[in-house]
DNA sequence: CAGCGCTACCACACCCC
DNA sequence: GGTGTGGTAGCG
C-alpha cells in the first residue's frame, strides 16, 4: 500500500518537473501533427515586410495572412503559419481575431486564376448576378482553351458568395487540374486582355461616342507587346490610318475568324453608385501583395462572410483526414499550389518588374505615352526594341513568339 | 513605433497657337 | 487650351 503511494508520488513529481522544464505556452496550442512532424509556427508581425522575411527563415511550408483589427480602422497585422494550423484555429474560434482574415498573394508566387466580382444592386435592378457569373465562366473557359489549350468548365470553378441586399459580391477561383499562373501580375494581364473588348465598350459608353470602323483584335500568339509593356490590341483601321507597314494581316484574319465565336461582352458592364459605367469584374485586385479575403471571413465591421455560392458547381476531392470543409478552404486559397512535375504554368505578357522597366524606358526615350507607338512593329530606337524583345523572349517558348505561354 | 499598394484626381508650370 | 508633372485622398 505504502509502496504504491510512493510510486504515484514519484510520478507526480516527475510530471511536475517535466512541466517546469517545458512550461505551457500562454496560449493553448494542441499539437496538430505527429511529434516527428515539424513543430508549429504561429508568429504575428505589425509589418508585412517583417512577416515575409520571417517566412524566408522557415523550413516549414508557411504563408503570410493579413488580419484586420475589428476596429474597422483598416489597420492590419500579419500572421505567419501553415494552412493546416490556420484552418485549425480558424474554425475552432480560439482566436476571434481570425474572423477578418486575408490571404496575402506574394508578388512572385505562382497562383490560381481568380476573380473578384461585384455590383451595386440598387443601381442595377435588372442585373442577374448568377447568369452574369455563368456567362463569365463560359467566356474565361473559352479563352483558356484558345490561348493555352487548357480545358475548364463550371465544375472546375469554386464560386464563393458574400452578397448582401445592397451588393452582389463573389469570388471565383478557377481550378482546372494541374494548371496555375506564373504570378498575380500574369493573371492580371490575362484578365485585362480577355476583357479588353468590354473595357473599350465601357469607355466608349462613358464618352458617349462610338468611334467608327474600329474593331478590336484579341492579341494572341503572333501578337505584339507595346513598348510600355501593356497588352495592346492591334487595330487594322488605326494601322492603315498612320500609314505604317501594317502587321495586322494576321490579326485581321483572326478578328474575322473569331468573330462568330466571340461572346457578346456587354453583360460585364454595370452602373456604379454615381451612375457611371464600370466592369462587373474588379481589375484592381491583380497588384503586388494583394490581400484577398478568405473563405468564411468577413470584412471588419461587417458580419457577411464568404460562403459557398448556391450555384457553385465545384466539389473538391477529399483527401484522407481532411474534412469536406477543409478541402473547400484549401481549394479557395489562391496560392495553395501543389507543384507537380506535370503542372502547367501559364504566363501572359510582362512581369510587373519588366513592365515598369520598359515603361520607364519608354517615357525617357520617346517622351510620350503609348499612343505614338501603338500599331507599330518597331520603335525608332532599335536598341530599345532589342532590349524589350529580350524581355519578351525570356517569357516565351521557342524564341518567344508566343505572348501567352505554357511551361511544363 | 507600427498596414500596403495603387490610381484617379487635382493643382500647377510650361508651351504654343 | 494642350500637355507633362508632382503630390495626395481615398479605394481595394
Amino acid at each position: 500500500m505504502k509502496r504504491k503511494w510512493e510510486e504515484r508520488l514519484k510520478k507526480v513529481e516527475e510530471l511536475a518537473s517535466h512541466y517546469e522544464r517545458n512550461p505551457l505556452p500562454p496560449v493553448y496550442r494542441p499539437k496538430l501533427s505527429k511529434p516527428f512532424l515539424p513543430s508549429s509556427v504561429w508568429k504575428i508581425f505589425c509589418r508585412q515586410a517583417e512577416a515575409f522575411s520571417y517566412v524566408k527563415t522557415c523550413k516549414e511550408d508557411v504563408h503570410v495572412f493579413a488580419l484586420e483589427k475589428n476596429t474597422q480602422s483598416g489597420q492590419r497585422f500579419y500572421l505567419v503559419t501553415t494552412y493546416k494550423e490556420l484552418w485549425f484555429y480558424y474554425t475552432k474560434g480560439y482566436k476571434t481575431s481570425l474572423m477578418h482574415c486575408y490571404e496575402v498573394i506574394p508578388e512572385k508566387d505562382a497562383c490560381k486564376l481568380y476573380f473578384d466580382l461585384e455590383f451595386y444592386k440598387p443601381a442595377n435592378p435588372d442585373a442577374d448576378g448568377k447568369s452574369m457569373v455563368a456567362k463569365l465562366i463560359e467566356l474565361v473557359s473559352q479563352k483558356l482553351k484558345e490561348l493555352y489549350d487548357v480545358n475548364c468548365s463550371a465544375k472546375d470553378v469554386l464560386n464563393l458568395d458574400s452578397s448582401t441586399d445592397e451588393k452582389f459580391s463573389r469570388h471565383l477561383i478557377f481550378l482546372p487540374q494541374k494548371t496555375v499562373f506564373k504570378d498575380n501580375f500574369h493573371v492580371g494581364n490575362f484578365v485585362r486582355t480577355i476583357l479588353q473588348p468590354a473595357i473599350r465598350l465601357m469607355e466608349s459608353k462613358a464618352a458617349a461616342v462610338i468611334p467608327e470602323g474600329v474593331g478590336h483584335v484579341f492579341q494572341c500568339s503572333a501578337g505584339r507587346v507595346g513598348l510600355d509593356g501593356s497588352l495592346t490590341n492591334l487595330t487594322a483601321a488605326e494601322d492603315a490610318s498612320k500609314g505604317r507597314p501594317a502587321i495586322a494581316h494576321k490579326a485581321k484574319h483572326m478578328e474575322t475568324s473569331h468573330q462568330g465565336k466571340n461572346l457578346e461582352l456587354s453583360f460585364l458592364i454595370v452602373n456604379d453608385k454615381e451612375g457611371d459605367k464600370q466592369l462587373f469584374v474588379d481589375l484592381g485586385v491583380y497588384t503586388k501583395n494583394r490581400n484577398f479575403r478568405m473563405y468564411k471571413s468577413s470584412k471588419a465591421g461587417k458580419n457577411v462572410i464568404l460562403k459557398i455560392a448556391e450555384d457553385n458547381k465545384f466539389v473538391p476531392n477529399c483527401e484522407e483526414n481532411v474534412s469536406l470543409e477543409e478541402a473547400y478552404f484549401l481549394s479557395s486559397l489562391i496560392c495553395n499550389i501543389r507543384a507537380m512535375d506535370d503542372t502547367k504554368v501559364l504566363s501572359s505578357g510582362f512581369s510587373e518588374e519588366e513592365r515598369k522597366t520598359s515603361a520607364f524606358l519608354n517615357s525617357k526615350t520617346t517622351g510620350s505615352s503609348r499612343d505614338s507607338m501603338e500599331g507599330y512593329q518597331d520603335s525608332p530606337y532599335p536598341e530599345i526594341d532589342y532590349f524589350v524583345r529580350s524581355l519578351v523572349n525570356k517569357d516565351g517558348v521557342q524564341g518567344g513568339k508566343d505572348h501567352f505561354t505554357v511551361y511544363k
